[in-house]
DNA sequence: AACGCGAACTTGACAGTGACAAGATTGCGT
DNA sequence: ACGCAATCTTGTCACTGTCAAGTTCGCGTT
């Protein structure tokens, strides 16, 4: 049971998960402190310890929501009818507009890869990304092209690598997947 | 001058570059801590710091030293003729072959970015891969679409999310780019 | 309606960290 | 040969994550 009620705090587990996103958005992981959530939160040093036992069981929290969030969004793309492109732009959509969520995700040193609630969202995620790609000649190798050139843009993008060009970067990812992937 | 003579110890400079590159290799960067490098070298807790002055002082040296082994690489297939396509291996295989440099390098958080050596180092290495793509319509998307393309390859291939598949990564690298700029 | 069980939170402590200041050691140029 | 300055050590401080023990308080049971 995940479950939070308003005890003394009123809900402490999303409080600080809330925190760690800010937190996170602002310094990056590992810039990220138990007790400095705490503080932000208004609780004693050791309060987010009984939600989430560890450090890394905060990080796998945070990690298992992004998985599920981006899991929706991709399984909502394909409802509605979307190709590889959309996918494309959905995945990098999600990686600039939650970027903390992001930057964990794909940090496995810093969570609990086993947690069950982490493995099943990220593999729906990847089940989504990999429908797009299934009619193709060698679907395996297929995948694995379009994951990495949307994860390739997002993480270049988020690191500040990209930073020259001030176009959208919605468009971009279009723009190119487009000229590879539907020739 | 980051001049390193052999007083005391030998040359302790190197040597904790060396066991950081060890130590990340292994757990992480996050995983890495000053006094635990001092410990490995066998030097006193403080005896790092005179040589990198900070945490992210090594840690800068240490994404430096990427960015120049990079460019380095990429030059030199360059020099050799090398196309697109070789370029992108070339990336793939540092990334593979210096995964604790590589993962520092894209972290930017934890080093200072200012340092005039790495941002040297770092625009010779995006010369080298820009000039791949010079000759396109759009060079500056052709550019980021290589560089993604890759890079995303590179990063999932080294966080371990693309663990189920046992085929060579350069080879992989090699067989979708070549679809995807060659045609 | 009161009571006590257990969840939510606090307090206190411990080992380990990065950073700094001040002292000890030793190679090297003059 | 001598002293300077780079190299390294020792000691300390504030801070962190984690654990153990205490305290508060909502809620179901009777």
């Amino acid at each position: 049971m995940t479950t939070e009620r308003p005890y003394h705090h009123g809900d402490l587990r999303r409080a600080v998960l809330d925190a760690a996103v800010e937190a996170i958005t602002e310094h990056g992981p590992g810039g990220v402190g138990l007790r400095d959530l705490a503080r932000r939160v208004g609780v004693s040093h050791a309060g987010p310890v009984h939600h989430f036992k560890d450090k890394a069981g905060l990080l796998t929290a945070l990690a298992a929501e992004g998985f599920t969030l981006l899991a929706d969004a991709l399984d909502a793309t394909v409802a509605a009818g979307g190709d590889i492109v959309d996918l494309g732009a959905t995945y990098v959509r999600f990686a600039v507009g939650h970027r903390a969520h992001f930057e964990v995700m794909f940090r496995p040193d810093l969570y609990h890869g086993d947690d069950p609630a982490l493995t099943e969202a990220r593999d729906r995620a990847g089940a989504a990304l990999a429908g797009g790609v299934a009619d193709r000649p060698d679907p395996e190798l297929a995948s694995v092209a379009a994951w990495s050139l949307v994860h390739g843009f997002a993480t270049l993008w988020n690191t500040g690598a990209l930073s020259r060009t001030d176009r959208d970067p919605e468009a971009m990812v279009r723009a190119f997947a487009g000229s590879m992937f539907l020739t």
